[in-house]
DNA sequence: TTGCATATCCCCTAAAAAGGTGATTTTGAT
DNA sequence: ATCAAAATCACCTTTTTAGGGGATATGCAA
């Protein structure tokens, strides 16, 4: 009874990686690679999978999108997310969507297969430091990464994308002096000097997807 | 006759996945792999090895320097860098420095391995599209990445650093003026709107170091 | 229901960046 | 030696951000 996974990944290392790790381990399974979502989402107009292990970050598709549809499709699919921060309002959202478990970049090889096998078994899994407490809901506060808002967030992406305030005020139908607050405020919880650090330290953390 | 690999890559995913790749193919090698620089160095304290395959981007230390301090200490040891961007300077800096090969995060296993077996044989490899044009002098201005000068680079680590054209100036002894000149020159090289688009373009691609 | 966080809005000044248009000197390569 | 690229410096205007100080409404939770 070989179970199969698909892995949702575009690079490459990591995606052939993950595929001989699995293999190399005493899991009784067969593992499919698709490097982009759309070639994920041609895959699941076929036979359902026992897992989905799917990259947060892809080039064509948002992985929460990606997480909703392959649910819609089979809702009996696992989904095990790869993601490089722990984020909360992300690991909120594929929770919403019905993700299964996470993996952070730092979780060891080891952690990776047992997580596989408690979540072909049924079992919720978090591994990588600071997700369970995330999950909690008390990571953001301890961790070295401020909780931002949606709005905030959403600023945030807006400024990176080198909006002026009056620019995101226009957009959002709000005033400059609300798009100015919000930015301070960002600046302030992220101890930036100006808008330049801000910017380094949320694309650095992956905190905001850039292009 | 069993040759050495030493892997120095801070991503455990990755590091174990070229591990595993290397070691299913058929290629007579035996891997260690480093975390840090600090734990490779101190691999280095021992005997050399036929191969090192060296992340660019660690937490400790800039791949160069590690490239250099490992070519001063045994001359003979082919090294084999990893990048996710081909930058023209870091890679000349790297040739500088003895690297015999570089390999992009897109390139494919099947190369990744027979560019290993390449440099076993004494020969240089370069992987992933664009990087032997890179070499030839023609890719950055045919690339979607701009040619940067040293003095651009430097100035823009600053810029993203959050300094201001006048901390910069007093930093370099040089005048706000020409500071303000070599800003806006990366910004019309990378055709951004300010300096939120600027760092955020540099940043995740990573032309940048980022702490 | 009483807070507290969020989101909204307002005003002021000073500093910095953006956009434009020049120039000279230094350096590297042919 | 010469040419081109890089680095340097200069001035001008306007826009935008940064750093202060506040105020009000709203919804969620203890």
């Amino acid at each position: 009874m070989s179970q199969l996974i698909l892995i949702v990944e575009d690079h490459p290392i990591v995606s052939e990686s993950l595929a001989r790790i699995i293999a190399d381990s005493d899991l009784k399974v067969q593992c499919l690679q698709a490097a982009t979502a759309a070639k994920g989402l041609a895959f699941l107009n076929g036979k359902p999978f026992d897992l989905i292990i799917l990259d947060i970050n892809l080039p064509d598709m948002n992985g929460i999108e990606f997480c909703k549809i392959a649910k819609s499709r089979f809702p009996g699919q696992k989904i095990l997310a790869i993601t490089t921060v722990a984020q909360r309002h992300v690991v909120e959202k594929m929770l919403d969507q019905g993700a299964d478990g996470f993996i952070l970049k730092t979780s060891d090889i080891e952690d990776i297969i047992g997580g596989i096998r408690q979540i072909l078994n049924g079992n919720q899994v978090y591994l990588g430091k600071g997700v369970k407490d995330l999950i909690k809901g008390i990571s953001q506060e301890n961790s070295d990464l401020p909780m931002i808002t949606k709005r905030e967030s959403e600023i945030l992406k807006l400024i990176a994308d080198g909006m002026t305030n009056q620019q995101i005020a226009d957009k959002l139908f709000i005033s400059t002096f609300t798009v100015d607050s919000h930015r301070k405020n960002l600046l302030l919880k992220f101890n930036a000097k100006n808008t330049a650090t801000l910017v380094k330290i949320v694309v650095s953390k992956g905190i905001i997807d850039v292009d």
